[in-house]
DNA sequence: TGTACATCAGTGAACGCGCGTTCACTGATGTAC
DNA sequence: TGTACATCAGTGAACGCGCGTTCACTGATGTAC
């Protein structure tokens, strides 16, 4: 059964992104090839024909997810006054939704701690999607310079996906919303202290 | 060879020890109990009687792990005068030895996310701890109400560790050491400005 | 105190299972003539 | 346009390996008498 040009890359792309779900959801290496072969619709065997190795297809489908998730905030964004940008992802991100639909979520607090064990060309390549994405986030912090904005979309993603992995170790109950909300706060608090601070002198004196 | 009294529980403690260090190192399914064994000078047939499964032992190195980090940050606040005791523990916390020594350093960044994934009792356990650990850090802030120590903790906690796995992905060069420095300002700043908040008004008006 | 026996932490071979990978084969469709 | 052949995405059995777990056995030391 030999298929039209486009049919393997559109198999390939669906590999991937069922791929990209099921791997945030068990872990990098908590399902396997048989598995997520079955979730596209095909059998173990075809694999290699799409793929050097498992590990090819984990890179592929981490690039997946990071390049979905930052055009997905981007795109919030861009539907949002620039002084509310960066609340707005924070309030779409820090969600019980989002803390308990992994699957569909960021990569970062799903398999970040994971990525960085991994061998280095794998982990390098999530090391330029983190960065592309801290780069989007960074665009959303308006009146501040570059590097500020790219110091604080840094500590804002820490806060934001840090909160996410202790709101999921914690369950779903009260502790685990606490978390949430905590998270929350602390990072939009620190947002609007930052911006004061560029702009006045009794802000800036609180900082120090 | 029959043991003294003391021995067994030595022996299980000492692979409990071991153990710890090796799965921070390696994630919670990196290492098998074969080399877990032979890290604590033992042959892996001995390992059922001292747990019931290797995810037993998986629990028991966590709650140590946890603990120690726990009683190490309590012991390190001890020595510090009260208004400086959240800022020497993110200092601590955020460095390039804790960054390139996971095995030695925080469980939360290490293995949050794969205990996240763990079955009910695995997690629960691991939450306990963990809220243990916010309690801990929670003691250390001083002039706020406990409701707001805690709040703050969590989310101090989640910035820190949040940092420390950005960076972990990120490798040992510059970007990474952006990381781990936006991260320590974060968590500072926000300290210091929500202890201003409470104690003036002007300080309270940045905060909205 | 001395002796015979019981205990059980630890050994190392073996089992069963799942997983990543390989491979011979299939057959629908593209292509050459 | 029609026909014969080539291609190659996908199938499903099989391989080899590592891992968690089991088990018969060992032998130093605790304990009963």
């Amino acid at each position: 059964m030999r298929y039209s040009r486009e049919h393997k890359q559109e198999t390939h792309a669906r590999i991937v992104k069922k791929a990209s779900v099921r791997l945030r959801e068990k872990g990098a290496h908590g399902i396997g090839v048989a598995d997520l072969m079955k979730d596209a619709g095909l059998t173990h065997g075809g694999f290699y024909a799409h793929f050097d190795s498992r590990e090819a297809l984990v890179i592929e489908a981490f690039a997946h997810a990071m390049d979905r998730s930052t055009d997905h905030w981007r795109k919030i964004a861009e539907q949002t006054p620039p002084e509310q940008r960066l609340a707005t992802i924070v309030d779409s991100y820090l969600t019980r939704v989002h803390r308990d639909d992994p699957g569909h979520g960021c990569a970062v607090p799903a398999l970040g701690a994971e990525i960085a064990r991994e061998n280095p060309r794998t982990r390098k390549a999530f090391a330029a999607k983190l960065e592309q994405m801290i780069d989007m986030l960074a665009d959303q912090i308006p009146e501040v310079s570059r590097k500020a904005a790219r110091q604080q979309a840094m500590a804002a993603l820490a806060t934001m996906m840090g909160a996410l992995v202790l709101a999921r170790v914690a369950g779903s109950g009260e502790f685990s919303d606490e978390i949430l909300s905590a998270g929350r706060d602390a990072v939009l608090d620190r947002a609007a202290s930052a911006k004061k601070a560029t702009s006045g002198k009794a802000a800036k004196a609180i900082r120090h």
